[in-house]
DNA sequence: CTTGAAGTTTACGTGAACGTCAAGTATACA
DNA sequence: TGTATACTTGACGTTCACGTAAACTTCAAG
């Protein structure tokens, strides 16, 4: 169980940011009897589906779908059925972004080329 | 040379869009006689850039510099060697970008098999 | 040459994701 | 038991990335 100030300087951001988080359902800190927060470690890996979700321009909203996800211990058959398609929709997008992903790899690389090349031909030249 | 109507139906982005990323300097469109945007060839490529730096969360700012990355020109030695240790850069950040989707992949791959193997046991059963 | 759709500038509004006080309370340690 | 540091709850402010409305102009078709 950390408090706030370990989880700043954990994950690199504001104790704003923290309670901002919990406001909209993100994290769910319990309390210590004077009232300081306390984070378990669910909510460390919470931050850290945060933390990775926010790097690839999902909102918080929909990270926070996200972390519905992996959280919730699903018994009901249809829930489960649910859980596993949407599982798949969200492989299916990651697919794509490793798709796209390499495709910029290409062109930076080819890119990268060019200029290598272009600095070669001017080798012994000026600026 | 397209129109601005035709840039929105074809990206699916509104016109105030379209004017604010020219604001920012991220679009460079001519005009007619009359005062009407034309989009060259160029700001196409450049919407394609915007659609998917987006996609990963990049800011506008972020996405100016690599458009100006992709875009210049870049004739010095000093300058081609900064370009070009600039793009090795971010490669590493796509690298890294493309890790860390293979492992969320895993993860979810792991998380589906798991609730996989649960709804096979609920089999008959119920919620 | 009219007419309606499409485009223009100007300017204020908005939601997301926090930043930044202020004023009081908890916790840790000598 | 004092006190420095950490933490608390408001509540208003700010930046980014546009949305939206008003008032006007240009463009394409008949």
């Amino acid at each position: 169980m950390k408090r706030i100030g370990e989880m700043t300087s954990e994950f690199g951001v504001t104790a704003r940011t923290l309670r901002y988080y919990e406001e909209l359902g993100l994290l769910s800190p319990v309390r210590t009897e004077g009232g300081s927060r306390q984070y378990p470690p669910a909510d460390i890996a919470r931050m850290k589906l945060i933390e990775r979700g926010k790097r690839y321009g999902f909102s918080l909203e929909e990270i926070k779908e996200m972390i519905l996800l992996f959280d919730k211990d699903r018994s009901g058959r249809v829930q489960l059925e649910r859980t596993i398609r949407y599982g798949d929709e969200k492989l299916e997008e990651i697919d794509e972004r490793i798709r796209e992903l390499e495709d910029m790899r290409e062109e930076l690389t080819a890119l990268r080329a060019k200029f290598a090349k272009k600095l070669n031909q001017t080798e012994g030249g000026n600026g």
